[in-house]
DNA sequence: GCGGATCAC
DNA sequence: TATGGTGATCCGC
């Protein structure tokens, strides 16, 4: 073999190591799979994918990712050199480390753990509820999906089968698996059952997804004298929804929102974990927490804090000189919060009127290329998108025009309207223009989708009262209101809170802005 | 404000 | 043979 040859190959097993991370997908190492041979999971997977269009998509990114994390590691290891040498870099770094602490010193001083979060997951929820009505499943390796699997029950897990993995692939895993299809009006239906539930503990809980809720039992425990403890609430709880509707729930308790999701992922299924509420204890298990367990740290996230050397949660307080370098000031931010477990606590229903975008969006069997097939698509998803606005009263000032090509790459186009509306008619006029300066392009999926939303009747009203002349707009956020005096004065009292929470932090947390990354200034 | 990219479910 | 849909957020221009 050439030298040249045995250079390629270690280049090759170099890249194959992040590209099989990325193939691997999201829901590596998630619960269920402590028994399951990854490596040889990744190898069966990465086999699957080898040659597709898809995997090349993949190759391409991994390649960028590594790239960028072996310049910033030379970079740290050159700046490392430079505070050793360079008595003017030192100032700055031991300037700059001040900061930080003054940040996280702020940041401290928020600290609240005076309520008792409760985060609720159902246990492979879809499985769970086609199992409720074929009990045979329940023995068998099942998947619900279709093309692309949902969820897979814990047999299936077993042999590796995974949430978004391809069907094809989780079939050469597990060649008897069984796949259904989704049926998500019963999901929903199960869903709502478990709600009312939960509701009996926390009437404020927040159903977080359809699987997925939080509650603040601080006012039930009171409620209730304090006689029981949380963990004996919440073995209760999990009890009377298991018995009432046969789902089985694994539950986290924690001091705050954060700590109770990674609470409640560490003992599934079915059952609970308690992370306990002081800040020693915070910190505690924070401290050697790998990162990717804490919501917000995904795969790419994860390798690049690995390429760093930062792997559990406690190492980024280690080496925040150099993260702070390294990221951005809301990213660094929410660096230093996962690390010290410090994160919102406030359990509020979701509001719909609080919904930034609506879109639809659409993958073909076959690809589409000709102009006539994908403005006819088009018209279809503007329709469907304009019904879903009409449905629930909202009107979008902008639209997006989504594309993904036969080689896996996305495109989105953005314009904005010089009106308010939901009409598909006029959604339609705009995608098309849009797509116009695309062509000519092949595309195996297509998306619509509005931003920008407006509460419809306000907006009618608005306009109403502006052709009055006597129409108002809220100075603070610049949206339209009903001219009432009383609707006036609550919109603007919420929102004058908002934003003053809003600067509240920012002056608080924020050091200067900048517009590139901070690790450039010892360079110049 | 736009477009690319990540992330969660 | 073959890799989803919906919505949000952050970053760099």
């Amino acid at each position: 073999m050439s030298i040249c040859s045995q250079d390629e190959a270690n280049d090759d097993d170099l890249k194959n190591e992040d590209l099989m991370h990325r193939l691997a997908g999201p829901s590596v190492m998630k619960p269920g799979q402590e028994e399951v041979d990854q490596q040889k999971i990744n190898q069966v997977i990465y086999e699957a994918s080898k040659g597709s269009k898809f995997f090349e998509n993949e190759q391409k990114k991994a390649r960028y990712w590594q790239e960028k994390n072996k310049e910033m590691k030379l970079k740290l290891e050159e700046l490392e050199l430079g505070l050793e040498n360079n008595p003017e870099k030192a100032a700055k770094w031991s300037e700059d480390m001040h900061k930080i602490d003054q940040l996280i010193n702020s940041m401290e001083a928020q600290r609240d753990l005076s309520r008792i979060i409760v985060h609720v997951d159902c246990d492979a929820f879809y499985a769970s509820v086609e199992e409720l009505e074929k009990p045979a499943y329940k023995t068998k390796p099942m998947a619900v999906g279709q093309g692309v699997l949902c969820t897979a029950n814990y047999c299936a897990r077993k042999f590796g089968v995974r949430s978004a993995m391809p069907e094809f692939i989780a079939r050469q895993l597990c060649p008897n698996l069984i796949v259904l299809p989704l049926r998500m009006m019963k999901y929903q239906e199960k869903s709502a059952e478990i709600a009312k539930i939960l509701q009996e503990y926390d009437p404020n809980m927040c159903k977080a997804s359809v699987d997925e809720a939080y509650l603040d039992l601080t006012d039930y425990l009171t409620k209730h004298n304090e006689e029981e403890t949380v963990e004996a609430v919440v073995e209760h709880l999990r009890q009377t929804v298991a018995e009432k509707t046969g789902i089985t729930v694994s539950c986290g308790i924690g001091a705050n929102l954060m700590l109770a999701k990674i609470a409640s992922n560490m003992r599934k299924p079915n059952d609970q974990f308690s992370i306990g509420r002081t800040r020693e204890a915070i910190l505690e298990f924070m401290d050697t927490l790998p990162c990717r367990k804490v919501n917000g740290i995904g795969r790419v996230l994860e390798q690049e804090l690995s390429s760093l050397n930062v792997h559990n949660c406690g190492d980024i307080l280690r080496r925040k000189g150099y993260l702070y370098y390294v990221f951005q000031e809301k990213s660094f931010q929410n660096l230093l919060s996962y690390a010290l477990g410090i994160s919102n606590n406030v359990v509020k229903p979701t509001d719909a009127s609080n919904r930034k975008s609506i879109g639809n969006e659409m993958t073909f069997s076959i690809p589409m290329g000709s102009e006539k097939t994908i403005s006819q698509k088009l018209k279809q998803l503007c329709f469907s998108v304009s019904e879903t606005m009409k449905q629930r009263n909202l009107v979008g000032n902008s639209v997006v025009l989504k594309l993904k090509t036969t080689s896996f790459e996305v495109r989105t186009r953005q314009t904005n309207l010089n009106t308010y509306t939901n009409e598909s008619d006029i959604i339609y006029k705009y995608v098309l223009q849009l797509l116009s300066y695309e062509l000519p392009v092949q595309v195996r999926l297509l998306g619509v989708r509005m931003t920008k939303l407006q509460d419809a009747s306000i907006y009618e009203e608005s306009k109403l009262s502006f052709t009055k002349e006597n129409g108002v707009q809220c100075p603070i956020c610049s949206r339209y209101l009903i001219n009432d005096a009383c609707s006036v004065d609550k919109h603007i009292e919420e929102c004058l809170s908002v934003t003053y929470i809003k600067e509240c932090l920012q002056t608080k947390t924020s050091v200067k802005k900048r517009s590139k990354r901070r690790i450039d200034e010892y360079f110049r």
